[in-house]
RNA sequence: GGCGGGUUGCCCGAGCGGCCAAUGGGAGGGGACUGUAAAUCCCCCGGCUCUGCCUUCGAAGGUUCAAAUCCUUCACCCGCCA
Protein backbone atom coordinates (compact mmCIF):
# COMPACT_ATOMS: atom_id res chain seq x y z
CA UNK A 1 0.00 0.00 0.00
CA UNK A 2 1.23 3.65 -1.21
CA UNK A 3 1.75 6.30 1.30
CA UNK A 4 2.16 9.66 0.68
CA UNK A 5 5.74 9.79 1.38
CA UNK A 6 7.05 6.83 0.22
CA UNK A 7 7.11 7.15 -3.54
CA UNK A 8 7.29 10.91 -3.84
CA UNK A 9 7.54 13.08 -6.75
CA UNK A 10 11.31 13.79 -8.29
CA UNK A 11 12.90 15.63 -10.57
CA UNK A 12 16.40 14.91 -11.79
CA UNK A 13 18.70 16.55 -13.93
CA UNK A 14 21.07 14.49 -15.49
CA UNK A 15 22.47 16.89 -18.49
CA UNK A 16 22.23 20.45 -19.29
CA UNK A 17 23.11 22.31 -22.46
CA UNK A 18 25.70 24.52 -22.69
CA UNK A 19 24.52 26.86 -24.99
CA UNK A 20 20.67 26.85 -24.69
CA UNK A 21 18.47 26.07 -22.23
CA UNK A 22 17.96 22.18 -23.13
CA UNK A 23 18.62 19.55 -20.51
CA UNK A 24 17.83 15.99 -20.04
CA UNK A 25 16.23 14.31 -16.80
CA UNK A 26 14.37 12.17 -15.14
CA UNK A 27 11.00 12.74 -13.92
CA UNK A 28 9.79 10.09 -10.85
CA UNK A 29 6.27 9.56 -10.46
CA UNK A 30 4.55 6.63 -7.94
CA UNK A 31 3.68 4.84 -11.33
CA UNK A 32 6.97 5.09 -13.04
CA UNK A 33 9.56 7.29 -14.90
CA UNK A 34 9.66 9.83 -17.26
CA UNK A 35 12.84 10.23 -18.96
CA UNK A 36 12.63 13.41 -20.40
CA UNK A 37 12.41 16.00 -22.90
CA UNK A 38 9.26 13.44 -23.52
CA UNK A 39 5.94 13.77 -25.81
CA UNK A 40 3.12 13.09 -23.65
CA UNK A 41 0.02 12.02 -25.88
CA UNK A 42 -3.20 12.89 -25.10
CA UNK A 43 -6.03 10.91 -23.98
CA UNK A 44 -8.76 13.35 -23.32
CA UNK A 45 -11.36 11.13 -21.65
CA UNK A 46 -9.25 8.52 -20.43
CA UNK A 47 -8.20 6.87 -23.72
CA UNK A 48 -6.04 7.60 -27.07
CA UNK A 49 -9.16 8.14 -29.10
CA UNK A 50 -9.31 4.79 -31.31
CA UNK A 51 -5.44 3.31 -29.93
CA UNK A 52 -5.30 0.75 -27.21
CA UNK A 53 -2.98 1.07 -23.74
CA UNK A 54 -0.91 -1.31 -25.19
CA UNK A 55 -0.15 -0.02 -28.36
CA UNK A 56 0.29 3.47 -27.19
CA UNK A 57 2.84 1.35 -25.02
CA UNK A 58 4.46 0.02 -27.31
CA UNK A 59 4.96 2.81 -29.77
CA UNK A 60 6.99 4.21 -26.81
CA UNK A 61 4.59 6.42 -24.93
CA UNK A 62 5.96 7.11 -21.55
CA UNK A 63 2.67 8.98 -19.71
CA UNK A 64 -0.39 9.84 -21.09
CA UNK A 65 -2.58 13.11 -20.13
CA UNK A 66 -6.69 13.02 -19.71
CA UNK A 67 -8.94 16.05 -19.06
CA UNK A 68 -10.38 17.01 -15.46
CA UNK A 69 -13.55 18.66 -17.58
CA UNK A 70 -14.09 15.66 -19.64
CA UNK A 71 -13.84 12.86 -17.03
CA UNK A 72 -15.66 15.29 -14.36
CA UNK A 73 -18.89 15.22 -17.07
CA UNK A 74 -18.37 11.44 -17.77
CA UNK A 75 -17.80 9.20 -16.15
CA UNK A 76 -17.72 11.58 -13.35
CA UNK A 77 -14.63 11.47 -11.05
CA UNK A 78 -16.43 9.37 -8.29
CA UNK A 79 -16.50 6.23 -11.20
CA UNK A 80 -12.28 7.01 -11.57
CA UNK A 81 -11.97 7.01 -7.52
CA UNK A 82 -13.45 3.99 -7.20
CA UNK A 83 -12.06 2.18 -10.12
CA UNK A 84 -8.61 2.94 -8.38
CA UNK A 85 -7.66 6.32 -10.26
CA UNK A 86 -7.13 6.94 -14.02
CA UNK A 87 -4.36 4.33 -14.80
CA UNK A 88 -5.89 1.46 -13.36
CA UNK A 89 -9.40 2.30 -14.51
CA UNK A 90 -7.91 2.71 -18.62
CA UNK A 91 -5.27 0.11 -17.76
CA UNK A 92 -2.45 2.41 -18.57
CA UNK A 93 0.56 1.16 -16.89
CA UNK A 94 1.94 4.33 -16.65
CA UNK A 95 2.45 7.92 -15.00
CA UNK A 96 -0.70 9.66 -15.98
CA UNK A 97 -1.11 13.73 -16.02
CA UNK A 98 -4.70 15.33 -16.07
CA UNK A 99 -5.49 18.89 -17.14
CA UNK A 100 -7.26 20.96 -14.74
CA UNK A 101 -10.23 22.57 -16.87
CA UNK A 102 -8.43 25.71 -17.98
CA UNK A 103 -8.22 25.05 -21.47
CA UNK A 104 -11.93 24.62 -21.55
CA UNK A 105 -12.31 27.95 -20.05
CA UNK A 106 -11.16 29.22 -23.57
CA UNK A 107 -12.38 26.74 -26.17
CA UNK A 108 -15.95 26.39 -24.38
CA UNK A 109 -15.65 30.59 -23.74
CA UNK A 110 -14.93 33.04 -26.20
CA UNK A 111 -13.01 30.71 -28.68
CA UNK A 112 -16.11 28.64 -29.07
CA UNK A 113 -16.97 27.81 -32.32
CA UNK A 114 -13.64 29.33 -33.43
CA UNK A 115 -10.60 28.14 -34.82
CA UNK A 116 -7.86 28.67 -31.97
CA UNK A 117 -5.15 29.36 -34.48
CA UNK A 118 -1.39 29.39 -33.61
CA UNK A 119 -0.75 32.07 -36.33
CA UNK A 120 -1.42 35.43 -35.10
CA UNK A 121 -1.92 36.40 -39.04
CA UNK A 122 -5.21 34.65 -39.17
CA UNK A 123 -6.83 34.78 -35.91
CA UNK A 124 -8.68 38.21 -35.97
CA UNK A 125 -8.77 40.28 -32.98
CA UNK A 126 -12.23 40.92 -33.21
CA UNK A 127 -13.24 37.46 -32.82
CA UNK A 128 -11.93 37.83 -29.34
CA UNK A 129 -13.41 41.02 -28.55
CA UNK A 130 -16.54 41.11 -30.21
CA UNK A 131 -17.95 37.97 -27.95
CA UNK A 132 -19.97 35.16 -28.28
CA UNK A 133 -23.74 34.63 -26.64
CA UNK A 134 -23.33 30.83 -28.36
CA UNK A 135 -19.95 30.39 -25.71
CA UNK A 136 -20.85 27.37 -22.93
CA UNK A 137 -18.29 28.83 -20.47
CA UNK A 138 -18.33 32.35 -18.51
CA UNK A 139 -15.20 33.37 -16.47
CA UNK A 140 -15.49 35.40 -13.63
CA UNK A 141 -12.95 36.33 -10.45
CA UNK A 142 -13.83 33.32 -8.72
CA UNK A 143 -14.16 30.47 -11.13
CA UNK A 144 -15.93 29.42 -14.34
CA UNK A 145 -19.48 28.61 -15.29
CA UNK A 146 -19.84 25.92 -17.76
CA UNK A 147 -22.85 24.74 -20.26
CA UNK A 148 -22.34 21.16 -20.53
CA UNK A 149 -21.57 20.44 -23.84
CA UNK A 150 -23.12 17.05 -23.51
CA UNK A 151 -26.64 17.54 -22.21
CA UNK A 152 -26.47 21.21 -21.67
CA UNK A 153 -26.09 21.35 -17.62
CA UNK A 154 -24.80 23.99 -15.61
CA UNK A 155 -21.44 23.31 -13.79
CA UNK A 156 -19.49 25.39 -11.64
CA UNK A 157 -15.52 25.32 -11.67
CA UNK A 158 -13.06 26.77 -9.38
CA UNK A 159 -9.17 25.92 -8.07
CA UNK A 160 -10.93 24.22 -5.46
CA UNK A 161 -13.22 22.16 -7.36
CA UNK A 162 -10.29 21.55 -10.02
CA UNK A 163 -8.23 20.43 -7.49
CA UNK A 164 -11.51 17.93 -6.11
CA UNK A 165 -11.89 16.20 -9.49
CA UNK A 166 -8.05 15.99 -10.11
CA UNK A 167 -7.85 14.57 -6.87
CA UNK A 168 -10.65 12.16 -7.46
CA UNK A 169 -9.31 11.57 -11.28
CA UNK A 170 -5.87 10.32 -9.05
CA UNK A 171 -3.48 11.35 -12.09
CA UNK A 172 0.42 11.83 -10.95
CA UNK A 173 1.15 15.20 -12.40
CA UNK A 174 -1.68 17.77 -12.11
CA UNK A 175 -2.62 21.05 -12.96
CA UNK A 176 -3.47 24.14 -11.38
CA UNK A 177 -6.81 25.61 -12.98
CA UNK A 178 -6.38 28.41 -14.97
CA UNK A 179 -7.80 31.16 -17.25
CA UNK A 180 -6.33 30.05 -21.52
CA UNK A 181 -6.28 33.34 -22.88
CA UNK A 182 -6.46 33.74 -26.57
CA UNK A 183 -3.52 35.83 -28.92
CA UNK A 184 -5.94 38.93 -29.25
CA UNK A 185 -7.21 39.71 -26.02
CA UNK A 186 -6.63 43.30 -24.95
CA UNK A 187 -3.51 43.67 -22.32
CA UNK A 188 -5.74 45.01 -19.89
CA UNK A 189 -7.77 41.77 -20.38
CA UNK A 190 -4.43 40.01 -20.02
CA UNK A 191 -3.14 41.51 -16.32
CA UNK A 192 -6.68 40.11 -15.72
CA UNK A 193 -6.82 37.12 -16.54
CA UNK A 194 -3.33 36.68 -15.00
CA UNK A 195 -4.25 37.82 -11.86
CA UNK A 196 -6.83 35.47 -11.63
CA UNK A 197 -4.79 32.70 -12.78
CA UNK A 198 -2.35 33.93 -9.78
CA UNK A 199 -5.22 34.22 -7.39
CA UNK A 200 -6.15 30.62 -8.37
CA UNK A 201 -2.31 29.37 -8.35
CA UNK A 202 -2.67 29.94 -4.63
CA UNK A 203 -5.72 28.51 -3.73
CA UNK A 204 -5.06 25.41 -5.94
CA UNK A 205 -1.78 25.26 -3.20
CA UNK A 206 -4.35 25.04 -0.48
CA UNK A 207 -6.94 22.51 -1.57
CA UNK A 208 -4.23 20.41 -2.89
CA UNK A 209 -2.58 20.14 0.61
CA UNK A 210 -5.78 19.64 1.94
CA UNK A 211 -6.37 17.16 -0.10
CA UNK A 212 -2.92 15.57 0.35
CA UNK A 213 -3.61 15.16 3.60
CA UNK A 214 -7.07 14.18 3.96
CA UNK A 215 -6.61 11.41 1.14
CA UNK A 216 -2.86 10.44 2.49
CA UNK A 217 -3.63 6.65 1.77
CA UNK A 218 -3.22 7.27 -1.78
CA UNK A 219 0.31 8.24 -4.17
CA UNK A 220 1.72 11.26 -4.22
CA UNK A 221 0.56 13.94 -6.42
CA UNK A 222 2.52 16.30 -7.65
CA UNK A 223 0.94 19.97 -9.11
CA UNK A 224 2.38 21.94 -11.67
CA UNK A 225 1.61 25.91 -11.60
CA UNK A 226 0.08 27.14 -14.98
CA UNK A 227 2.25 30.15 -16.22
CA UNK A 228 0.23 32.57 -18.30
CA UNK A 229 0.85 36.20 -19.28
CA UNK A 230 -0.01 36.19 -23.53
CA UNK A 231 2.84 37.86 -25.58
CA UNK A 232 4.15 39.75 -23.24
CA UNK A 233 7.58 39.85 -21.48
CA UNK A 234 6.82 41.75 -18.35
CA UNK A 235 3.54 39.81 -17.83
CA UNK A 236 5.62 36.33 -18.64
CA UNK A 237 8.51 37.06 -16.66
CA UNK A 238 6.31 38.14 -13.63
CA UNK A 239 3.92 35.12 -14.14
CA UNK A 240 7.01 32.69 -13.91
CA UNK A 241 8.36 34.73 -11.06
CA UNK A 242 5.19 34.69 -8.83
CA UNK A 243 4.40 31.07 -9.07
CA UNK A 244 8.01 30.21 -9.24
CA UNK A 245 8.32 31.20 -5.99
CA UNK A 246 4.85 30.66 -4.34
CA UNK A 247 4.47 29.12 -1.61
CA UNK A 248 1.12 28.59 0.51
CA UNK A 249 -0.29 25.98 2.78
CA UNK A 250 3.76 25.31 3.44
CA UNK A 251 4.17 23.83 0.04
CA UNK A 252 5.41 24.86 -3.65
CA UNK A 253 4.85 23.47 -7.03
CA UNK A 254 6.04 20.45 -7.83
CA UNK A 255 6.36 21.82 -11.72
CA UNK A 256 4.84 24.13 -13.62
CA UNK A 257 2.90 24.16 -17.35
CA UNK A 258 3.00 27.04 -19.47
CA UNK A 259 0.11 27.51 -21.19
CA UNK A 260 -1.81 30.61 -23.57
CA UNK A 261 -1.49 32.51 -26.11
CA UNK A 262 1.26 31.39 -27.90
CA UNK A 263 2.15 32.80 -31.96
CA UNK A 264 4.42 29.95 -33.27
CA UNK A 265 6.81 32.90 -34.58
CA UNK A 266 7.58 33.97 -30.84
CA UNK A 267 6.68 30.75 -28.88
CA UNK A 268 10.93 30.53 -28.17
CA UNK A 269 11.00 33.48 -27.32
CA UNK A 270 8.22 33.73 -25.30
CA UNK A 271 8.93 29.64 -23.28
CA UNK A 272 12.56 31.23 -22.91
CA UNK A 273 11.65 34.14 -20.89
CA UNK A 274 9.35 31.91 -18.57
CA UNK A 275 11.90 29.20 -18.21
CA UNK A 276 15.28 31.12 -17.68
CA UNK A 277 12.52 33.12 -14.70
CA UNK A 278 11.03 29.65 -13.24
CA UNK A 279 13.62 27.26 -10.62
CA UNK A 280 15.92 25.64 -12.81
CA UNK A 281 15.38 22.42 -10.88
CA UNK A 282 11.70 22.01 -11.57
CA UNK A 283 10.37 20.31 -14.55
CA UNK A 284 8.72 22.50 -17.06
CA UNK A 285 5.64 20.87 -19.05
CA UNK A 286 4.54 23.00 -22.48
CA UNK A 287 0.95 22.83 -22.59
CA UNK A 288 -0.88 22.05 -26.20
CA UNK A 289 2.36 22.38 -28.10
CA UNK A 290 3.17 19.79 -30.49
CA UNK A 291 3.92 20.54 -34.58
CA UNK A 292 7.50 18.83 -34.71
CA UNK A 293 9.50 22.50 -35.48
CA UNK A 294 7.59 23.78 -32.36
CA UNK A 295 9.05 20.92 -30.26
CA UNK A 296 12.60 21.79 -30.98
CA UNK A 297 11.59 25.48 -30.09
CA UNK A 298 10.29 24.10 -27.14
CA UNK A 299 13.58 21.46 -26.22
CA UNK A 300 16.09 24.45 -26.76
CA UNK A 301 13.93 26.80 -24.28
CA UNK A 302 14.26 24.32 -21.56
CA UNK A 303 10.94 22.25 -21.60
CA UNK A 304 11.03 19.42 -20.38
CA UNK A 305 7.81 17.47 -21.54
CA UNK A 306 4.91 18.35 -23.90
CA UNK A 307 1.70 17.39 -24.76
CA UNK A 308 -0.90 17.67 -28.06
CA UNK A 309 -3.42 16.70 -29.18
CA UNK A 310 -2.60 17.25 -32.94
CA UNK A 311 -0.73 14.14 -33.93
CA UNK A 312 -3.78 12.16 -33.40
CA UNK A 313 -6.32 14.46 -34.37
CA UNK A 314 -4.52 14.83 -37.91
CA UNK A 315 -4.14 11.35 -38.05
CA UNK A 316 -8.05 11.03 -37.74
CA UNK A 317 -8.09 13.04 -41.11
CA UNK A 318 -5.39 11.13 -42.57
CA UNK A 319 -2.96 13.40 -42.64
CA UNK A 320 0.74 11.49 -41.50
CA UNK A 321 4.10 12.29 -40.66
CA UNK A 322 7.25 11.67 -42.87
CA UNK A 323 10.75 12.75 -42.26
CA UNK A 324 10.21 14.67 -45.23
CA UNK A 325 6.73 16.80 -43.99
CA UNK A 326 3.14 16.02 -43.51
CA UNK A 327 0.79 14.72 -46.20
CA UNK A 328 -2.69 13.62 -46.71
CA UNK A 329 -2.61 9.48 -47.04
CA UNK A 330 -6.03 9.44 -48.34
CA UNK A 331 -5.37 12.00 -51.57
CA UNK A 332 -5.49 10.32 -54.52
CA UNK A 333 -1.69 9.89 -55.81
CA UNK A 334 -1.56 6.75 -52.95
CA UNK A 335 -4.00 4.83 -54.23
CA UNK A 336 -1.90 2.70 -55.70
CA UNK A 337 1.71 3.34 -53.55
CA UNK A 338 2.39 0.26 -52.02
CA UNK A 339 4.80 1.46 -49.62
CA UNK A 340 5.10 2.33 -45.66
CA UNK A 341 3.98 5.83 -45.14
CA UNK A 342 7.69 6.50 -43.72
CA UNK A 343 10.25 3.87 -44.88
CA UNK A 344 12.38 5.37 -42.21
CA UNK A 345 9.44 4.65 -39.69
CA UNK A 346 9.63 2.09 -36.87
CA UNK A 347 6.06 1.83 -36.15
CA UNK A 348 3.66 -1.28 -36.09
CA UNK A 349 1.97 0.43 -39.28
CA UNK A 350 4.74 1.29 -41.02
CA UNK A 351 6.32 -2.33 -40.35
CA UNK A 352 2.90 -4.09 -41.36
CA UNK A 353 1.36 -1.87 -43.92
CA UNK A 354 1.34 0.30 -46.93
CA UNK A 355 0.26 4.16 -48.06
CA UNK A 356 -2.49 2.23 -50.80
CA UNK A 357 -3.85 0.08 -47.49
CA UNK A 358 -4.17 3.10 -45.43
CA UNK A 359 -5.81 5.30 -48.55
CA UNK A 360 -8.45 2.82 -49.23
CA UNK A 361 -9.18 2.36 -45.09
CA UNK A 362 -9.69 6.19 -45.74
CA UNK A 363 -11.73 5.88 -48.46
CA UNK A 364 -14.05 3.39 -47.39
CA UNK A 365 -13.69 5.06 -43.53
CA UNK A 366 -12.93 2.50 -41.93
CA UNK A 367 -12.25 2.60 -38.20
CA UNK A 368 -9.23 0.81 -38.17
CA UNK A 369 -7.58 4.07 -40.67
CA UNK A 370 -8.05 6.40 -37.66
CA UNK A 371 -6.18 3.78 -35.46
CA UNK A 372 -3.20 3.01 -37.93
CA UNK A 373 -2.45 6.26 -38.91
CA UNK A 374 -2.68 8.25 -35.05
CA UNK A 375 -0.43 4.93 -34.08
CA UNK A 376 1.89 6.35 -37.03
CA UNK A 377 1.61 9.73 -36.06
CA UNK A 378 1.89 9.49 -32.27
CA UNK A 379 5.00 7.30 -32.77
CA UNK A 380 6.95 9.36 -35.08
CA UNK A 381 6.22 12.38 -31.91
CA UNK A 382 7.05 10.92 -29.61
CA UNK A 383 10.32 9.37 -31.52
CA UNK A 384 11.25 12.46 -32.58
CA UNK A 385 11.62 13.94 -28.99
CA UNK A 386 13.26 10.78 -27.73
CA UNK A 387 15.85 11.68 -30.33
CA UNK A 388 16.02 15.04 -29.56
CA UNK A 389 16.56 13.50 -25.64
CA UNK A 390 19.48 11.65 -27.66
CA UNK A 391 20.91 14.37 -29.32
CA UNK A 392 21.12 16.21 -26.29
CA UNK A 393 22.91 13.38 -24.34
CA UNK A 394 25.76 12.90 -27.21
CA UNK A 395 26.18 16.64 -27.32
CA UNK A 396 24.59 17.13 -31.12
CA UNK A 397 21.27 18.79 -30.35
CA UNK A 398 21.85 21.29 -32.88
CA UNK A 399 23.30 19.17 -35.80
CA UNK A 400 20.43 16.76 -35.56
CA UNK A 401 17.95 19.99 -35.26
CA UNK A 402 19.30 21.24 -38.46
CA UNK A 403 19.52 17.79 -40.29
CA UNK A 404 15.73 17.28 -39.74
CA UNK A 405 14.65 20.94 -40.38
CA UNK A 406 16.31 20.49 -43.72
CA UNK A 407 14.34 17.81 -44.45
CA UNK A 408 10.90 18.09 -43.06
CA UNK A 409 8.67 20.46 -45.28
CA UNK A 410 5.53 21.27 -43.78
CA UNK A 411 3.32 21.39 -47.05
CA UNK A 412 0.85 23.72 -46.15
CA UNK A 413 -1.90 25.22 -48.41
CA UNK A 414 -1.40 28.49 -46.63
CA UNK A 415 0.06 30.88 -44.27
CA UNK A 416 3.61 29.71 -45.56
CA UNK A 417 6.23 32.11 -48.18
C1' G B 1 -53.04 -4.74 -75.74
C1' G B 2 -55.19 -0.47 -72.38
C1' C B 3 -54.37 3.34 -68.72
C1' G B 4 -51.10 5.89 -65.56
C1' G B 5 -46.06 7.29 -63.80
C1' G B 6 -41.10 8.18 -65.14
C1' U B 7 -36.17 9.40 -68.07
C1' U B 8 -32.02 15.95 -64.89
C1' G B 9 -24.80 16.95 -64.63
C1' C B 10 -20.07 10.64 -62.15
C1' C B 11 -24.42 8.47 -58.73
C1' C B 12 -29.03 9.56 -56.03
C1' G B 13 -32.30 13.41 -56.44
C1' A B 14 -34.94 18.82 -56.49
C1' G B 15 -36.78 22.03 -60.17
C1' C B 16 -42.09 21.99 -63.56
C1' G B 17 -42.21 28.74 -68.94
C1' G B 18 -37.92 33.73 -67.66
C1' C B 19 -34.36 35.19 -61.21
C1' C B 20 -31.27 27.73 -64.20
C1' A B 21 -25.14 25.69 -65.70
C1' A B 22 -29.74 24.21 -62.85
C1' U B 23 -31.34 23.31 -54.83
C1' G B 24 -29.71 19.03 -51.71
C1' G B 25 -26.96 14.69 -50.65
C1' G B 26 -23.11 11.22 -52.07
C1' A B 27 -18.78 10.22 -54.80
C1' G B 28 -14.45 12.78 -56.61
C1' G B 29 -10.33 16.81 -56.06
C1' G B 30 -7.79 19.78 -52.35
C1' G B 31 -6.97 22.26 -47.58
C1' A B 32 -7.10 23.13 -42.25
C1' C B 33 -6.55 21.25 -37.39
C1' U B 34 -1.19 22.63 -31.54
C1' G B 35 -3.50 21.84 -22.58
C1' U B 36 -9.74 17.46 -28.17
C1' A B 37 -17.51 20.32 -28.30
C1' A B 38 -13.28 17.22 -33.65
C1' A B 39 -13.87 9.54 -37.27
C1' U B 40 -14.63 17.23 -37.45
C1' C B 41 -14.62 21.63 -40.36
C1' C B 42 -13.66 24.55 -44.93
C1' C B 43 -13.02 25.18 -50.28
C1' C B 44 -13.60 23.23 -55.47
C1' C B 45 -16.54 20.15 -58.40
C1' G B 46 -19.87 21.04 -67.34
C1' G B 47 -16.34 23.67 -70.75
C1' C B 48 -13.79 28.08 -72.25
C1' U B 49 -9.87 32.96 -74.96
C1' C B 50 -14.10 33.48 -67.71
C1' U B 51 -17.25 40.65 -64.96
C1' G B 52 -18.76 37.23 -70.65
C1' C B 53 -19.49 33.15 -74.00
C1' C B 54 -20.43 27.95 -75.41
C1' U B 55 -22.64 23.01 -74.69
C1' U B 56 -26.05 20.49 -71.09
C1' C B 57 -31.79 18.28 -68.11
C1' G B 58 -33.62 10.41 -72.88
C1' A B 59 -34.00 11.51 -78.81
C1' A B 60 -36.10 14.35 -82.72
C1' G B 61 -39.42 18.05 -84.11
C1' G B 62 -42.73 22.09 -82.62
C1' U B 63 -45.16 26.41 -79.66
C1' U B 64 -43.00 30.98 -77.41
C1' C B 65 -39.50 37.14 -77.23
C1' A B 66 -37.89 33.05 -73.76
C1' A B 67 -38.33 25.74 -72.58
C1' A B 68 -35.14 21.16 -68.00
C1' U B 69 -40.14 23.12 -67.50
C1' C B 70 -45.75 23.37 -72.68
C1' C B 71 -47.20 20.21 -77.35
C1' U B 72 -46.19 15.93 -80.94
C1' U B 73 -43.75 11.54 -82.23
C1' C B 74 -40.08 7.90 -81.02
C1' A B 75 -36.95 4.94 -77.49
C1' C B 76 -36.38 2.72 -72.91
C1' C B 77 -37.97 1.94 -67.56
C1' C B 78 -41.85 1.29 -63.63
C1' G B 79 -46.85 0.40 -61.84
C1' C B 80 -52.07 -1.15 -62.34
C1' C B 81 -55.77 -3.43 -65.55
C1' A B 82 -56.48 -7.29 -69.58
Amino acid sequence: MSTPNDKKFSFEIKKSAENSLARVGTISTPHGDIQTPAFIPVGTKATVKSVLPGAMKDLGSQALLANAYHLYLQPGPDVLDEAGGLAKFMNWPGPTFTDSGGFQVLSLGVGFKKVLAMDAKTFRSDQVIAGNKERLAHVDDDGVTFKSHLDGSMHRFSAEVSMQIQHKIGADIIFAFDECTTLHNTRPYQELAMERTYDWAIRCLDEHKRLTDVRSDKPYQALFGVIQGAQYEDLRKKAAHDLGTMSSSGIEFDGFGIGGALDKGSLGTIVGWVNSTLPENKPKHLLGIGAPEDLFVGVENGVDTFDCVLASRIARSSAVYTMQGRFNVANAPYVRDFNPIDDECDCFTCTNFTRAYLCHLFRGKEMVAATLATIHNERFIVRLVDQMRQALLDGNFMDMKEEFLGRYKHRSGQSRD
